[in-house]
Parts: structure tokens; C-alpha cells; sequence
DNA sequence: ACGAGAAAAAATGTGCACATTTTTTGACTA
DNA sequence: TAGTCAAAAAATGTGCACATTTTTTCTCGT
């Protein structure tokens, strides 16, 4: 008979990720809500892992900030203050008014294409109120934007806000766009074209 | 008879912090040069802890991208190319770009006089050929400046940022003050106080 | 003597047992 | 009916034993 796969007293480095992915995802699409205990037993027989894996994973996730732990007390999603969520999309803000100082020197037509070419999803998205794919594309633009550069320490810090804000979007749902205005992003590519300093 | 300290049965989280700081600012002093293995054994009873407590430290060393972890083949100080040193320069460039544009808005004279005092210090240090206190000044000065946004994100960047570089200035000694020129620094308050866009 | 391959040693990875702490439960009193 | 305190239950923290992998050492044959 085959065993139904219960443990795996080999050794699986992958498994880690898998771990650490599967958390990543649940808290990135929101289904993991502000303020959940994440009790490390609970965790580890619902994914059919040991808790020291759960375990690992979650002091992953804390070394990224995507979630609290508190020392004996166990982890929990964040609630974060309106203060503490501003000071997150600000840094998106500021950090991207570098990117695109610099992006300026470096255009080039592929880049412009690119960008233009998602514009139109965008759009579309916007247009056929498909609000979740709005969202995600709205994430996705600004990654773009940051990989355009060439420079994979920008693109992590872009992508550690960017999965930080979107706790938050679940939180202050009004606040979903507020990165961005109705279409600051087609603004962005225009003053990029143009070569405005900004 | 009172034990002389060899194990702590009770739980101490703070110990983990130690041990962290410890191993951090070994990089962050260069006493740990680059392509040095890191043996979780050897570091235990070099600092009389337990190997699991070396461990998580690695890990989050490893986190932070301070320290390079091959599964299965442990730790080691990372040997970085010159592409990947230039890339966290100019990652800092960007950055502190974003930050300037950001700080020429809410500059206060509060701030002015706190830059232009660690210019002072910097000029000394420089006068007098003091080395290491030149870099460590150097370093400082970036941090004032992103903490005097008052945004604990952006802070972090930049901290992590500057923490990974003075690795490479072991490396590369000569490139030391690669992210500034002689007086850069002078011309950053200079640019901030007239107003410049930069 | 030198390289290939096997055995031994060393190092890393993982689950588990147990200690400690926190939280819940429940009984008792005012 | 609350409120308080203690016991029990549950959850987190930690070292350790053992499995697995890598590295070193040793042996042997050409």
C-alpha cells in the first residue's frame, strides 16, 4: 500500500518555501484578515506540516513585517493605524519619485511600449468595473516600472511595500487606489515620454 | 554552590537579539571577511550558546541578504561582484534621490543645524585623516537625513542599504567612499538650504 | 605518485520531548 | 451576578537526538 503522505522525515528545503509561499499568498489576497491569531498548531495540521515549519515560516514573514510576533504570545495579521499605513504608501511615493528621476535618463521605446501596453489593461480593467484585477494590475504598474531600472534592490524594496499595502487595502477598502489617482498612472507614462523633470 | 553560567533552561528571547548584534556588527566591522564560512558549531561555542540559537541568527542574517545561506552547505560572509556592490550604491542613489525631493519640503532649521553640525564632525574626521571615523560619519550623515523625513519605512531602506555596503568597503577599500565625493555631503545641505530641485 | 572511490568525520536539517508561558476554565465568595 | 483566584488546558520556546548531506581522510590500484 502506498502511504498517504503524512511525514517526510527526509530532508525538503523546497518545502520551506512552499510553506512560506502558501502563508505569502493567503495574507497577499486578504483571505487572512487584520488582527488573526496564526496559532502554530492550527497552522501546521491545516497545511499537514510540522510546526516547526509553520514555525519558520512565520518568523519569516515577521523578518518581512507582514506579520506581528510577539515574544510568548504567538503571531497575528497586523492592524495597522491609518498613521502607520500613510507612512507605507509614502514611502512607495517617495521612493518611486527616485525611480522615475532616473528612469528619465534611462527610457527607452521597449520601456515606453511596455508601459503603454498595461495602460491599456488597465484601463480595460477600469472600464469593465473589474475591481480585483484593477487592483492587482495597479500593483503590478508600479512593478514594472521599478524593474525597468535594472536594479533588483529597488524592485524588492517596491515589492515589500507593495505586498505590505496590500493588507491594507483589505482594511480601508475606500483606500484601495490611493496610491494612485484615476489615472496617475497614464500621467506617469506621459511625463516620462516628455521628459519632465517632475 | 552557584552554578557558573553554562545553560539556560529558561526561555530568554532577548538572547536571540544578542547573538543577532553580535554576528551584525562583526559584518558590519569587517572583522568577518568576505567568503568566510560561517559553521553554526564553531559560532555556537565561540559565543557558549546553543546551535539553534546561532541558527535562527544565520537565518535572519540570511534574511536581511547580509549573509549568503546555500542549503545544506551553510553560511558564508558573501563574496559580492562588483555589479551587485554597484547596484546597492546606486540603489542608495535612487533612493536618497526620492528622499531629497521629499525633504526640500518640509525642511525645517531644526534639521539644517543638525546637518550642518555632522558636517562639522565630518570635516574634522576628514582633516585629521581619521579613517574610520570618516566612514562611520559618512554613514551617519544618510541616516540623518532619511530619519529627518520621520518615516520609519524609508529609515529601514536606508539602514539596510548602508548596513550591506560596509561589507563591501572591506572589500573594496579603495571604493570607500564610493557613494560620496570629498564634499558631497557639503553640497547636499547647500542644495537643500537654496532650495535646488536637484 | 596520483587519481578514483569508499569509509569516516563533520556539518546541516528536522521532528520531538519537555520546559515555560499564556490563556481558558471553573469553583468559590461576597 | 460578578469578581477573583487557582487549577487545567493550550500555546510558545528550546535543546537534543537522530537523519541526511557534505566534506575530509584514507586506501588501493594503475
Amino acid at each position: 500500500m502506498t502511504k498517504t503522505l503524512q511525514r517526510t522525515p527526509k530532508a525538503i528545503p523546497e518545502l520551506d518555501d512552499a510553506v512560506y509561499e502558501r502563508l505569502s499568498n493567503a495574507l497577499m489576497e486578504g483571505r487572512l484578515k487584520a488582527g488573526t491569531k496564526l496559532a502554530e498548531h492550527r497552522l501546521a495540521s491545516a497545511l499537514g506540516v510540522s510546526r516547526e515549519r509553520i514555525r519558520k515560516a512565520l518568523h519569516r514573514l515577521a523578518a518581512d513585517r507582514r506579520i506581528d510576533i510577539i515574544p510568548n504570545k504567538g503571531a497575528r495579521v497586523p492592524s495597522p493605524t491609518v498613521e502607520e499605513i500613510s507612512a507605507v504608501y509614502e514611502a512607495h511615493r517617495t521612493l518611486e519619485a527616485g525611480v522615475l528621476l532616473q528612469l528619465g535618463r534611462s527610457l527607452t521605446p521597449e520601456i515606453v511600449e511596455t508601459l503603454e501596453n498595461h495602460l491599456k489593461k488597465e484601463r480595460e480593467a477600469a472600464r469593465s468595473g473589474d475591481r480585483a484585477s484593477s487592483i492587482r494590475l495597479s500593483g503590478q504598474f508600479h512593478i514594472l516600472l521599478v524593474d525597468a531600472l535594472g536594479n533588483e534592490e529597488l524592485s524588492r524594496f517596491i515589492r515589500d511595500l507593495l505586498s505590505r499595502s496590500s493588507i491594507m487595502v483589505s482594511l480601508y477598502e475606500h483606500a484601495a487606489q490611493s496610491v494612485c489617482g484615476v489615472d496617475e498612472h497614464g500621467a506617469i507614462v506621459a511625463a516620462l515620454k516628455n521628459g519632465d523633470a517632475m
